[in-house]
DNA sequence: ATATTATATGCATCATGACGCATATAAATA
DNA sequence: TATTTATATGCGTCATGATGCATATAATAT
């Protein structure tokens, strides 16, 4: 994002107008994840989820890095304040939601039985 | 707005992708407007302030009537708590923006000239 | 070296959405 | 009644975007 307009303001927006790229930026607003952790969680196909993070990125919402096979998402931290200020306020309306709820569970459930620093195999 | 899904909420940033659609809801965040206002404010053809509206309006975010010939629109007033406010933490950052700045000094230039109650003739 | 695992993407298809023009509707005015 | 003013919308066209399948890429493990 380099200088704020309208038309980049609506790109962000379109970013969010899809109901899995609200979900997925619902759960990297809880912690930086791997892909196939978000695979795991929301059970879309793989192909789905790298396409909506592309997506998210492309819009500057997130950052990623790769880490051996691993690719790892998390909320753009160059994000402008205010930005990332009305994220937050969006997050409470999301958070109404049962099926983000659900996804908050799952993400937990799949927390507790993570190894420090080690994402877990989609496979196994 | 009956139930909040994720896809509702979709919807809703799915109406707020379009740069005209953010300025005129932008100027709906300072007072209702009648829709030959908002075109002198934006200057843009009749038929794509109408249905930019329609758009916002079916998406929730907009309450109208009419007054005679000239129909009104508002933020709505039903909005939940919640995304009003978040709408208000996203206004934040729209301000940021040049033409949104424009749009608005365009607006208190109208309104300075404008009869209580009586919005201005776009042909006049 | 081969197989496996994790991720991204090219492509065809289908759906959605924006634009411009023209026109419909309806209220106000001459 | 005829005209003007304010607003909405049907239609064809063009652009954008989502989906599924298959495949490409690249790091790991066997």
């Amino acid at each position: 994002m380099t200088h704020i307009n309208t038309s980049l303001i609506a790109r962000i927006y379109s970013a969010l107008s899809d109901p899995l790229r609200i979900r997925i930026l619902r759960l990297l607003l809880e912690r930086e994840l791997c892909v196939c952790e978000i695979i795991r969680v929301v059970k879309q196909p793989q192909y789905k989820v790298s396409r909506h993070l592309g997506v998210l990125k492309r819009a500057g919402l997130l950052h990623d890095w790769k880490d051996g096979t691993w690719a790892h998402y998390e909320i753009n931290p160059d994000l402008p304040p205010l930005w990332r200020k009305a994220l937050d306020a969006m997050r409470l309306t999301w958070d109404e939601d049962r099926l983000i709820q659900e996804d908050l569970n799952q993400l937990r459930r799949s927390s507790a039985t993570r190894l420090p620093g080690v994402p877990i195999h989609c496979k196994a």
